[in-house]
DNA sequence: ACACGTTACGGCAACCGTAAGGATT
DNA sequence: AATCCTTACGGTTGCCGTAACGTGT
């Protein structure tokens, strides 16, 4: 079987573009260099790096191991900081993290017992990271109920229809859902969910609703709507600051107040006493 | 960072459920056993196994750390696979492996260069396989285009429609594509693909074209056709022998020869000097 | 008494660092 | 000559297996 302190050798040699600069950084001799990555080489039967002058760098095969070697000492990290009752990673999918979660945090930080590190990007990047133990709790949109995780929502997130200020309905108070039909929604981060949410409250409407553009963000999408590019569905948090200042204005729809439920994720089998079950029972209170 | 071999032992003793028998299976003394399981614990500052004249268990953290154990002996495997040149793994749809592949295989026994086993399975098993390393390459009835890997037709294989031989049809040259409105196929294995195949040959024909059964296995669809229980449409070389020997009937349909087309696929990244590659160009000549 | 896991201990191999040795520029 | 990696070598450590030792049934 593979030991593990050599791959981190390995990785460290390929950061750092050679032996010597790796032994610095790993406070090995450099001697100790050649020799983990010789041994790994040997245990492998193949040669992973070229050894050159200027620079070290990857042989072909070398190139095809190296992200089962990052895969193995990220999931060793993870594990050895497993029952480090002093650390927690919180993934949040790029909405919540930037719009919702910043209070919140800062309240955790002045209760909590550990340091936390938050990792943020798009919904399927933070689901693959939660399976890969990369990060312990998950703070997410959507949750498709998938083995192995306890989820639970966490609460309901206001959703508002935003429209550029010089748009027809930026003086109503309300409008009528109908107005909705035909028209095209910018889209901001994919795999959000947006499909099922217009489905639930729009009903037969929804189908007549377009998403235009895949803008992959929501920041992107504020700053499309502002330009008069469309109107967009988002999270209520994340436009309060424009609303206020009058750069985007928030639309009500008659009779219906949509929403998203936000959802906290952890990996089932949890301990009580850790960070992340910590975590979790502060968020629900 | 933590030692693999330490974790593939612990495993060891979860799965045989005491560290006699772990000590057995893996080869070690039991004395060794303990070392490994007491390191492991020592390096993680936490117990992880309870134990007990009859039987060891895990404890809450033994069971959280289980499945980071189990991620990393598996992708430490799989790395350790890689560049292993003197094993290949052959997977194979069930129709594929049993009626298709078998001349092919002894063939490619004459000119291999290494060994190789074939594990035939149903198609969701072959791909889980594939996707865990656990076969290096696969003969499949379809593909679905996922990530990571590198999908090829290797060949077109003739498709039959097979009936009993006490059948109005079975004494006919061909029959027209409209006798097979409002029949019932007797389906085989599951997943193979044949509401697609059905709906590409027979167009509008396909939707009042019905499979009655499930019987999980090409042999068993045979045998049903036989009985007399229904007709099916399997692949020709699945048949041939019984059609030689008057046990079924192939009707040919005016007019079309519906074909089932076979992909060869690889994990992407795939290296040139590899038994897989050798396979698959062997198979495309 | 038996089956299980732990501890003690001696021999062996692995590993590390120092230091000298090639190779390339 | 300078820089890089490899090799040689000795001291230390870690690891394994044998065997003796607790412990619970």
């Amino acid at each position: 079987m593979i030991n593990l302190e050599r791959v981190v050798t390995f990785l460290a040699v390929v950061n750092r573009g050679g032996f010597r600069e790796a032994a610095k950084h790993t406070g090995l001799s450099q001697s100790a260099v050649t020799q983990h990555v010789r041994r790994l080489e040997e245990s492998l039967s193949v040669n992973l790096i070229v050894r050159n002058n200027a620079g070290s760098t990857l042989t072909e095969e070398g190139k095809v191991f190296l992200p089962y070697a990052e895969n193995l000492v990220r999931t060793g990290s993870r594990a050895c900081a497993l029952f480090d009752t002093n650390r927690l990673v919180i993934g949040a999918s790029s909405n919540i993290g930037i719009y919702v979660l910043p209070p919140h945090l800062r309240r955790f930080k002045k209760t909590a017992t550990c340091n936390f590190d938050v990792v943020i990007g798009d919904n399927l990047t933070i689901v693959k990271k939660l399976e890969n133990f990369e990060v312990d709790v998950a703070i997410m949109e959507w949750w498709d109920q998938r083995e192995g995780f306890d989820a639970c929502v966490w609460r309901s997130e206001a959703l508002a229809v935003i429209v550029p200020v010089e748009h027809p309905w930026a003086k109503l108070a309300s409008i009528p859902l109908d107005w909705l039909k035909g028209e095209k929604l910018l889209g901001g981060e994919t795999s959000s969910g947006t499909g099922r949410l217009l489905q639930h409250f729009f009903g037969s409407v929804a189908d007549s609703i377009g998403v235009s553009m895949q803008l992959g963000s929501t920041e992107a999408v504020k700053r499309a709507v502002q330009a008069g590019l469309g109107i967009s569905l988002v999270i209520s948090s994340s436009v309060v600051d424009e609303c206020e200042s009058g750069r985007l204005r928030s639309v009500k729809i008659e009779g219906i107040t949509p929403y998203k439920n936000l959802y906290v994720i952890c990996r089932g089998n949890m301990l009580e006493n850790t960070p992340s079950a910590h975590f979790k029972k502060f968020l629900l209170q």
